[in-house]
DNA sequence: CCCTGCGACGTACGGCGTACGTAGGAGGGT
DNA sequence: ACCCTCCTACGTACGCCGTACGTCGCAGGG
């Protein structure tokens, strides 16, 4: 772990990074971070002011790490698709990291990178402007949702495992009963496809032509 | 602070839920907690084993706050609306804590009379069993997404502020830099409201009749 | 040659969760 | 009346945490 090289904000970013996609955000301590890159604990603070910020730089860089999608079609419907799924793949890639960016705001580069991109499949489905970004929003909304739920229904990461409905009496929500099964099933493939033609259904409605 | 009361589990969770409402969770400490009780720290543990389990019980206890909507229609829509609306005014009175239940599964009682009220109106819209159960999630999932998203930029949460975009050179965007202002700005029961209305038209979509 | 400034680091403080041991009192069995 | 058991309250202590602060050594410029 020791290192010859001189501390660096790059070097200490990255170890943080590596240590969030490997470990979560709780993981992260100062003195820990230091211990992995062969360095006193407070030589951190040399190049970094404190550990919210360490955190929101990692945030940063690994939203940086987005690549752009890419899909053979003029169809506005398959372009929504496959940046939607993207964007799934890259919380999928990075669980733990996921819960993090979803909670920070994405101004910087590789956000509006993002943006632009939804905003340009938004335009070839026919919105603009003020009502496209709206239509950015509710979509953005059910991504972070659905992706929430996944990530944190994922056996893999701590998150539910076994057996959730067993001392509730269900006699008295007989809807909730009949679908009890299914209540307790997760297909998140299955799950995000749904969710996804259903707000491409919605967007078609509201559509002018 | 004191009293001469006994230490209960129930006054324990009950002091919890008070400070997560007043001061967020991570406020929460075993000796802030036991200090407030006027009782010592370690004793709180007769009563919780441990810290996790204290604030998932406090979560349950909030959820269970959560009363039903009352509204007068047989329409399925105004139904939808007000119990998203309901759900949203409960994130509204507990930011703080919404966060905390969003994370968190709900298989109590006070969830299930959650689900139920949905599958009831899902059933009233036409949907039944496992297509209703994917509709729910939808759902779900946008109503966590743009809470989510509500809770975590009002600023009276240490959300975001002002300026988000300063630093970014959006000419390389230029569909962003068009709607510039409009990215920076959020009217929160416009959007909401918006992004009901879309899914509501997503479910009339795919309703049977 | 010295001086200045900066990066690295040790120490220390106040917080945290909680394992562990103890002490005291309440209740039941004899 | 006695004792024994058990439960609750609590103090101490350990190993973490973030970080304020002071020091030391070295590189670069005068």
């Amino acid at each position: 772990m020791s290192s010859r090289e001189p501390l660096t904000r790059d070097r200490i970013v990255d170890a943080a990074v590596r240590l969030i996609e490997r470990e979560g955000v709780e993981a992260v301590s100062m003195r820990r971070l230091a211990a992995e890159l062969g360095a006193g604990t407070m030589s951190l603070y040399n190049h970094v002011p404190n550990k919210a910020v360490l955190v929101d730089l990692a945030a940063e860089r690994i939203m940086a790490q987005a690549r752009p999608y890419h899909v053979d079609s003029d169809d506005w419907r398959d372009h929504f698709r496959a940046h939607a799924r993207a964007i799934r793949e890259l919380a999928r890639a990075h669980p733990r990291a996921f819960v993090l960016l979803s909670t920070r705001r994405l101004s910087t580069e590789a956000g509006f990178r993002t943006i632009e991109v939804a905003l340009r499949n938004f335009e070839r489905a026919g919105f603009r402007g003020k009502i496209a970004v709206g239509m950015m929003r509710a979509m953005v909304s059910y991504l972070l949702g659905t992706l929430m739920r996944e990530v944190a229904t994922s056996p893999e990461l701590g998150g539910i495992a076994l057996s959730p409905y067993e001392d509730v009496d269900t006699s008295a929500f007989p809807l909730s009963a009949e679908v009890l099964d299914e209540l307790g099933t997760y297909d998140h493939d299955h799950e995000f496809e749904f969710g996804l033609e259903l707000m491409i259904a919605a967007l078609e409605r509201y559509r002018p032509d």
